[in-house]
DNA sequence: TTAAAGTCAATAGA
DNA sequence: TCTATTGACTTTAA
C-alpha cells in the first residue's frame, strides 16, 4: 500500500524501531530460536529464524514483514554488500545467521533483488531482516562474535572428534544448520545432481526463446531429443522463466535509477516505479509477468523476433518446429551417441547419463566423455546445424554480457557499519558511476522489449490462425 | 494442475 | 575459503 516515498521511509524506520530492541546481543538472539514456533508451515526443518530479531517481541518477524512499508530491497542489498564485504563477512555467516537461509540464496538474494512489490510476503521476509540487521548498531560486531564463536566450536569438536554433535555452541551460536551434524542417516539414495552440457542449454535457451511456455509435446519432444528427463526440461523452462524475469526486473531498477539519479523521490519507490515502467512500456506489462496463458511474453525475448518471423508460418506447429530447429544445434552431439534418441533410452535413468547424472558421481571428466559429442564441434556433417547453433549462441552472447553488466557493482552509497539509520534508505539509488554501461543495457532492454513484442505478434498470429480466444490487453 | 516464487544444496570458479 | 550458478524441490496462488 505505502505509495509516497515519504510514507515508505517513515514507516521503515518506525519499523526499525519496532525490532530494533529486541535484538541486543547475538547470542542471546540465537538461544531464543525456540520461538520458531511462529514458523507457519512446513518449512520449520531449515530457515527457520535464528534470526537475531524477535528474541521475545511479541512481533513474530512475519508480523514485521506484514506491516513493514515498502523497502528497498535493491539498496537493502546494496549496503548489506558492503557492510558484509567492508568487514569481511562471508555470505554464509551472514545468511545462516541472519536471514536463515544457504550461501547460496543470499548470493542470489544479494546478487538479484526482486523489487518490493513483486515479492510475496515470504520473499519480503528476508528483506526485512536484513533491514532490521542494517539498522542495528552492533550487527557487524554479533556476526564477528559469531564467526568466532563459529570457529571455536569447530576447534573444539575437531579436537575433541567426538562428533556429539556439536550440540551447546553450536546451538548457542549460529545453529548450525549447515550440514554440521547430518542427524539423521545420510541419505543414501542421493541423486546425482544433473549437470547440462552447454550444448543442451544452447538447444534449450533457442527452444525458449521459440516459445517460453512450451507444451507438453513440445517439452516431451525436447526432453527426447536431448536426452533428458522431461522433468528436467519442464525444471529448467521454469527456472529459466524465472530467472530471465529477474535478470529484467534487475536491469529495470538499474535502468530506472540511474536515468533519474537526481530525482529526490525515495528510492524504494523508485525501484518499483523503475520495474512497473518496464511493464508498462512493454505495453502489457506483458513482460516479466506473463503467466501461462494471458501474458505470454518471454521476457528475454531477445532472439524472438527470430521465432516470431518464424513462427508466422505455421500457427501451432511453428512452435514445435521451432523447437525442432532450437535442437538441432545440440543435437548432433546427441546424435552422435547411437543410442541416444528413440532408442529405448534406459528409462531407467532416462536421462541420468549424459552428463554424470547417473550413478558416477560426475566429475567433469566424466562429463566429457560422456557428452561425446564431441561429435559437435568440428563435425562437417553438423555444419549446417552448428550454423544455426553459432547465429543462436551470439546472441546469447550478447545478453549475458549485457547481463554481467548490468550487475552492478556496489559502490559509494554509506558504506559505514553501524548506524547506518533509515536514511540510508533514502539515499540509495543515487549512484552514477552506473552511467557507464547505460548503452549497453539500454540496447539490451530494447531488445528485450522488442523481442517481446515479436512474441506477442507471434502468439496472436497462433491464436489468430486457430481460432482461440485470446484476452490480451494492449 | 500449472506456473511462479522461494530455497536448498551441489558444484564450478576464484 | 568464499561466492556464483543452477537443477530440483516445496510451497503458494490462481
Amino acid at each position: 500500500a505505502p505509495e509516497s516515498p515519504m510514507s515508505s521511509s517513515e514507516s521503515v524506520k518506525s519499523l526499525t524501531e519496532l525490532v530494533q530492541q529486541p535484538c541486543p546481543a547475538i547470542e542471546t538472539s540465537k538461544d531464543g530460536k525456540s520461538q520458531e514456533s511462529s514458523e507457519p508451515p512446513a518449512s520449520e526443518s531449515q530457515s527457520t529464524t535464528p534470526l537475531p530479531l524477535s528474541g521475545h517481541s511479541a512481533l513474530s518477524i512475519q508480523e514485521l514483514v506484514a506491516m513493514s512499508p515498502e523497502l528497498d530491497t535493491y539498496g537493502i542489498t546494496k549496503r548489506v554488500k558492503e557492510v558484509l564485504t567492508d568487514n569481511n563477512l562471508g555470505q554464509r555467516l551472514f545468511g545462516e545467521t541472519i536471514l536463515g537461509l544457504t550461501q547460496g540464496s543470499v548470493s542470489d538474494l544479494l546478487a538479484r533483488p526482486k523489487p518490493w512489490h513483486k515479492l510475496s510476503l515470504k520473499g519480503r521476509e528476508p528483506f526485512v531482516r536484513m533491514q532490521l540487521w542494517l539498522n542495528d548498531p552492533n550487527n557487524v560486531e554479533k556476526l564477528m562474535d559469531m564467526k568466532r564463536m563459529e570457529k571455536k566450536a569447530y576447534m573444539k569438536r575437531r579436537h575433541s572428534s567426538v562428533s556429539d554433535s556439536q550440540s551447546c555452541e553450536s546451538s548457542s551460536a549460529g545453529i548450525d544448520y549447515s550440514q554440521g551434524a547430518s542427524p539423521q542417516p545420510q541419505h543414501q539414495l542421493k541423486k546425482p545432481r544433473v549437470v547440462l552440457a552447454p550444448e543442451e542449454k544452447e538447444a534449450l535457451k533457442r527452444a525458449y526463446q521459440q516459445k517460453p511456455y512450451p507444451s507438453p509435446k513440445t517439452i516431451e519432444e525436447l526432453a527426447t531429443q536431448l536426452n533428458l528427463k522431461t522433468s528436467t526440461v519442464i525444471n529448467w523452462f521454469h527456472n529459466y522463466r524465472s530467472r530471465i524475469r529477474r535478470e529484467l526486473f534487475i536491469e529495470e531498477i538499474q535502468a530506472g535509477s540511474q536515468s533519474q539519479a537526481g530525482s529526490s523521490d525515495s528510492p524504494s519507490a523508485r525501484s518499483s516505479r523503475a520495474a512497473h515502467s518496464s511493464e508498462g512500456d512493454s505495453c502489457d506489462g506483458v513482460d516479466a509477468e506473463g503467466p501461462p496463458e494471458g501474458k505470454p511474453s518471454g521476457p528475454e525475448a531477445d532472439e524472438f523476433s527470430n521465432a516470431a518471423a518464424k513462427s508466422q508460418g505455421g500457427p501451432a506447429e511453428a512452435a514445435f518446429e521451432a523447437g525442432e530447429e532450437a535442437l538441432r544445434g545440440a543435437r548432433p552431439s546427441e546424435r552422435a551417441e547411437p543410442e541416444s534418441l528413440e532408442d529405448t533410452d534406459d528409462e531407467g535413468r532416462p536421462r541420468a547419463p549424459r552428463q554424470g547424472s547417473p550413478a558416477a558421481p560426475q566429475r567433469p571428466g566424466d562429463a566429457l566423455e560422456t557428452l561425446p559429442n564431441s561429435a559437435t564441434e568440428g563435425d562437417a556433417s553438423t555444419s549446417a546445424a552448428s550454423t544455426s547453433v553459432l547465429t543462436g549462441e551470439s546472441s546469447y552472447k550478447s545478453k549475458e554480457s549485457s547481463e554481467k553488466i548490468s550487475s552492478v557493482p556496489s559502490t559509494s552509497s554509506t558504506p559505514g557499519a553501524g548506524s547506518q539509520k533509515s536514511n540510508s534508505l533514502q539515499s540509495l539509488f543515487g549512484f552514477s558511476e552506473a552511467a557507464s554501461s547505460r548503452n549497453t543495457r539500454d540496447s539490451s532492454l530494447r531488445k528485450k522489449k522488442a523481442a517481446n513484442l515479436n512474441n506477442i505478434i507471434h502468439r496472436l498470429e497462433k491464436a489468430a490462425s486457430r481460432e482461440e480466444a485470446v484476452e490480451w490487453e494492449f
